[in-house]
DNA sequence: CCATTTACGCAACGGCAGTAGCGAAATAAG
DNA sequence: CTTATTTCGCTACTGCCGTTGCGTAAATGG
């Protein structure tokens, strides 16, 4: 894990953080569907095989552009779940939105999931943009399952409710309606949403 | 709706369904990401531009394929909706394992969601693959939304349940573990998804 | 019969992803 | 200092997507 001292010529210092500046304002001015990696490592001020030898496809690079911009979200279990999670998916709810607007080609709709559908067709292409992608949202969602447990310790949520599979089902209903359905992201379908999974997991 | 008798030279006949079948073999053949349009054409023995003319980008072409494979999975409701919901969600499942393997790159991982991947991004690339991706699943869902209706009239499920939320939760679970978790999708999961949701559903 | 309209096959093209080959530059080891 | 190793920029290339232009075929309307 180191940096051992390899032999030949040092990777140049900057370079990774210039193409990603680069990449990230190409992606946004152009959209998803007219970015060019010629054009990117050209605004970067770098060759394309300087580029490629660091991410082996358009796919790695947009991934790994879209990966920055991810932190993590602060949560802490306030003994009350329901307002919790409510304030934990909308926070979720909003970064999709804006990643809903972020690279959008012209022909796509107004309910387009824009790059959140590419990251994923990304993930399916490639082994290692999909283990990326997926310890991206282990780490997303570590706190809000702590979280769950604790709430189940506390009594608040019954003894029987599995953390893991109940996030699933909230996590897993804001995508399909952002990949699938296309319907509206908002906090009266969170509401909603919340209204009905904690029905049956509440003590 | 009804063919207008048209001006020019008509549609060749059987061009669509020709260049359907040649596509869908190409596809099993090479995979999605080793799938040309040039070959397709090639092998439906029809020029490239004929088949541009039906189908403008490569995205709706292999959505169309894809369409092509959606049956209607029948349903109806026994009176008891867990045995219904198990069983039409094993179906779902079924079919979503298959869509993995086909059109897999070697590159791609082995919880890959392959196919349904390539549909998502394409539906969010173009508003009328959106809109028509949407439709085949409102069609595809319609009897399982008429089922939870006639089980919570019925007093099986309770009074305050609402069909279309409670649907969005189970098929979200299942296609956020397909396209975000890449976890197993087998039946064992659709048992302990069904335990949790219907909790808080049931009378 | 003739003009119009639309579809067809064919060939060529521009643009982008990704690869290969080259000489030069920058480092570590002997 | 010399050699081996790795990165760099540059150029050129292949392959595929999608478009354009052209001559021809098949239909309708006058």
């Amino acid at each position: 894990m180191e940096p051992t001292p390899r032999r030949g010529r040092p990777r140049s210092e900057g370079a990774d953080a210039r193409i990603l500046d680069a990449a990230l304002e190409l992606l946004v001015d152009r959209g998803y569907d007219r970015f060019s990696v010629d054009e990117a490592a050209g605004r970067a001020g770098v060759a394309k095989t300087t580029l490629y030898r660091r991410w082996p496809t358009r796919d790695h690079l947009i991934v790994a552009v879209v990966a920055r911009l991810q932190d993590a979200v602060p949560v802490e279990y306030s003994g009350d779940v329901r307002a919790d999670l409510t304030r934990y998916l909308g926070e979720i709810v909003a970064g999709l939105n804006r990643m809903r607007r972020a690279g959008r080609p012209a022909t796509s709709g107004d309910g387009s999931a824009g790059l959140v559908a590419e990251v994923v067709a990304a993930a399916a292409r490639h082994a290692d943009v999909g283990a990326a992608v997926q310890a991206m949202f282990r780490r997303r969602n570590a706190l809000v399952l702590r979280l769950l447990e604790q709430a189940r310790e506390s009594g608040e949520l019954r003894a029987d409710v599995e953390p893991e599979a109940l996030f699933d089902q909230l996590a897993g209903a804001l995508y399909y309606r952002l990949l699938i359905t296309g319907g509206p992201l908002d906090a009266e379908y969170v509401d909603r949403l919340l209204a009905g999974a904690l029905r049956g997991a509440s003590a």
